[in-house]
DNA sequence: CATGAATGAGCGTTCATTCAT
DNA sequence: TATGAATGAACGCTCATTCAT
């Protein structure tokens, strides 16, 4: 995979996730990518050794992109509450904002595509997320459970609360977002 | 005469669902069917037009199979946390003793196969949940919030907390149980 | 093949004569024909080895039929000029009557399902024609030419009328089959 | 870079009309074609979309191969008969020369391949025969019939003289062609 | 580096034929 | 005898990938 030409690669992945979006991690050919990108065929192939390849790279940027924006605006020193707060509302701006890149990543832990060493790597950046679960807990803010079943929790929340937007075709507001903040806060509070 | 076998059907259905676990839903091919249910390429036709007719009607297996046992032993006359409890247990021991079924409906919500229909049929499936929810609004038992954005915390919880096994590789335990249990009532609850 | 019941056999002809006129002898299926004949696929094949088998028992029934059609009411003491108008009137009556066979034998010449053999014996059914030419040239009343040659211009006289009235849409009424019989007529005369 | 091949077409439709020689329109599949233009299956697909466009491409330019044959050397200032007799002789020589073209032609009429657009065409490429008839008409040097029927015995004489030279298996000589033009001409001469 | 023609394995599906009933 | 379910080879076509330019 050579990186020369950065915004080529970055073509390359918008064209995927917006065929992802219209048919599926698994509907979308290469054929496809490379005419949307506006790309030979081949060139892909410069880019990335095989499809697999290039999905995976997909999957890590898309990864990498959600933790930088989860974190974004976080201050440490804040009190929990404040914090857990901000976390979570910016996973839900990450997903409607970046709803293609969050639709790929769902459909992602149902693809053969993914190998198991990007998964593994999905595992060590949820390690600061669980610190922000552990500090809850040791604060005695938190329910005194296991820390990734809480965490397991908290971003479910999010996802499920994207799932009936997406189900009722309501569009987001503060009212549906405290209520959604709500729950989850409610579930996993001591 | 050699009579159309209603056991091969289900020979055939759980062919695919074995497959559908190993694969997803969007990988399987008609030939891996057929040798997985050890019958001929070509007998898969007689019984189903077309792949799309197949994975349409195992869908509508699953979805009536995952219905039954939701509402298995429910009482509506039984106090409202009891018949909630019920329930939410019953969603949990469908997920883990059909766990094949749950990933293929879990994965058909993203793939082209299932069609428009079938989706509006799943709508009309969540009705009896619809009204367990309003009846726990009724009692002042749950906070007043959108019925369907309750329901699909409660159906969330269940959710998350398989992923949470699969995740760390743990056994459901009563622990484990009570504690996501307890996570969603606390959520939900007013 | 077993003969035991005739009128199946029969039942089995007109179907397949039916399905040629729609999708051409190369389009038809066993299946379509069975279908066609209200019996089931096994039983074709109780009373036609193969596909193969049945199409040429079908094109030596139709090649009878055309024989038998071809000199019913023909004198050989009647004057020639008579004789040959009558057979030139069957041949084209037996293409109109039974247009579905006489498509079927075109056909047949472009088929890969005819055997050769069926074909030699289709040489010996035109002896009967080749003497009546012989005669005509005997009576010094054909072109001293190749008798084949003028039989060959006959049938094919025939042919190209049919093709006319297909191409043109036209029917057929004594005004065209006069100008044409008077075309074979002047071709092939001394 | 590799440009799209336009010898590959030729050898493509080369291959196609061996084949149908031997097994008919209705019997080849795209893998014989392939094997015997020695390409692979798929490389058919660039240059035709599929198997329909393919024979419909052969169709149209067999038809263009034959009208230009028809009318070379053909001189509107020549006598009539003398034309006539040239257009004659060139269908002849298409026919001899281009057996296989002309024979796929002929099965084109009974396949289902070829589109109705395709055969609207030919109507409007038999305009300039015609056109011919007409005239022979007008110097009353032909019958006073329609003249689309002259036409067909003109053609059809042609066809009928290659149908005997293969069922005979007779090498093609003057005195053959001079008799076989001779009952043409008497034919449709006034 | 970039191209898109070329490849052939593999897809969903249909077919002639066989076989258990 | 008659049935139609069962078979698996073969169909038209598409795909990820390679390669000549």
């Amino acid at each position: 995979m050579k990186l020369k030409d950065d915004t080529k690669v970055n073509l390359v992945f918008c064209a995927t996730l917006k065929l992802i979006l219209q048919v599926g991690v698994a509907g979308i050919t290469m054929r496809q990518i490379s005419r949307e990108a506006k790309i030979a065929t081949g060139t892909l192939y410069i880019y990335f050794k095989d499809k697999e390849t290039l999905i995976n790279a997909l999957f890590e940027k898309c990864r990498a992109s959600a933790i930088d924006i989860y974190f974004k605006g976080y201050n440490e020193t804040d009190p929990f509450e404040k914090g857990f707060n901000k976390i979570w509302n910016n996973m839900l701006s990450y997903r409607i904002e970046h709803f293609d890149q969050a639709v790929f990543l769902d459909q992602c832990y149902h693809s053969p595509f993914i190998t198991e060493t990007a998964k593994e790597m999905n595992k060590r950046v949820l390690q600061p997320l669980m610190r922000l679960i552990e500090r809850g807990k040791e604060e005695n803010l938190l329910k005194d459970e296991d820390t990734f079943l809480l965490l397991t929790f908290m971003i479910g929340s999010v996802h499920e609360l994207i799932k009936y937007l997406r189900y009722t075709g309501r569009k987001l507001n503060n009212v549906i977002t405290d209520a959604a903040y709500k729950i989850c806060w409610d579930g996993i509070k001591r």
